[in-house]
DNA sequence: GTATTATATAAGAATAATTATTATTTAGTA
DNA sequence: TACTAAATAATAATTATTCTTATATAATAC
């Protein structure tokens, strides 16, 4: 069965054209958009569709953490469908977003230390590099 | 004279009592709090401020780097009078957030090894951990 | 000390992102 | 195939933030 069907089925979220369309949209592009910018691609092959339908969608499958919502520090909210543990890097030029996957025991290590210095019981963290990226540092 | 003066002039700001107002309060109290609590806070004693003050004399002694902007995954943002490099924990209990400094060569580590792995021109990062305060634990 | 000028403030309107409401439709199950 | 709970569409409402404009005020020059 297709991985997209068979995960929200999992999560007990009814299959649905235009959750499959969202998610399926967002599992093949991995841009970190926002709800706007998945509206605006999917509208096409989804004409009824509502932006209120999209943030809904959104938040069940956040929920059910088969997404993640991230906060580049934008107005709006980006999102990825990569759910393991990783950093983003943003171009502060261009605004793109790419993926940063770090070696598990150094973030354990971090996690670790700053958990053991503030008494906090830590169990998840966000790491946001800014920068200029390959592209645009040559214009 | 006055530290929060003499950087306000500095920073050619003007020194107008709301502003002074503001910067002093985020100066004195480092919650990490949102325009909308600054305003809560400050309005008892400047009866007469308005949030529009508020938001725009933030983006004054932001854009000065008197202070920054910090984004844990809320809806809105929050303002920091700590402006040199360090995390922020989140208790996703109480929505407290406390600074935390990591050791400058550990921070420098890192992003040097993204900025070779991802070719991007690092210049600032963000990191958030999220957890449970020691507080919240016992309760 | 007073006038000048550029900047800041107050008030409220405007905008943009997101959420809530409600009637209708539909997916999953019996 | 009918039933029921959940999802959708449409739109209204809400919330955070920014804009507009008239008025007030801080910093500077006189």
């Amino acid at each position: 069965m297709n991985i997209l069907i068979e995960n929200l089925k999992n999560n007990n979220l009814k299959v649905t054209p235009q959750r499959l369309t969202i998610y399926n949209y967002l599992y093949h592009n991995h841009i970190h958009p926002s709800a706007e910018t998945i509206y605006n691609n999917i509208k096409e092959q989804n004409p009824t569709i509502s932006l209120a339908t999209v943030y809904k969608t959104l938040k069940s499958l956040k929920d059910s953490g088969l997404i993640q919502e991230i906060n580049v520090g934008e107005d709006s909210f980006r999102y990825d469908v990569q759910i393991t543990p990783h950093s983003h890097i943003i171009c502060t030029k261009c605004n793109s977003i790419i993926d940063y996957f770090p070696q598990k025991d150094f973030i354990n290590k971090i996690q670790d230390k700053v958990s053991k210095e503030t008494e906090f019981e830590l169990d998840s963290h966000q790491m946001y590099f800014y920068g200029t990226c390959k592209h645009c540092s040559k214009n």
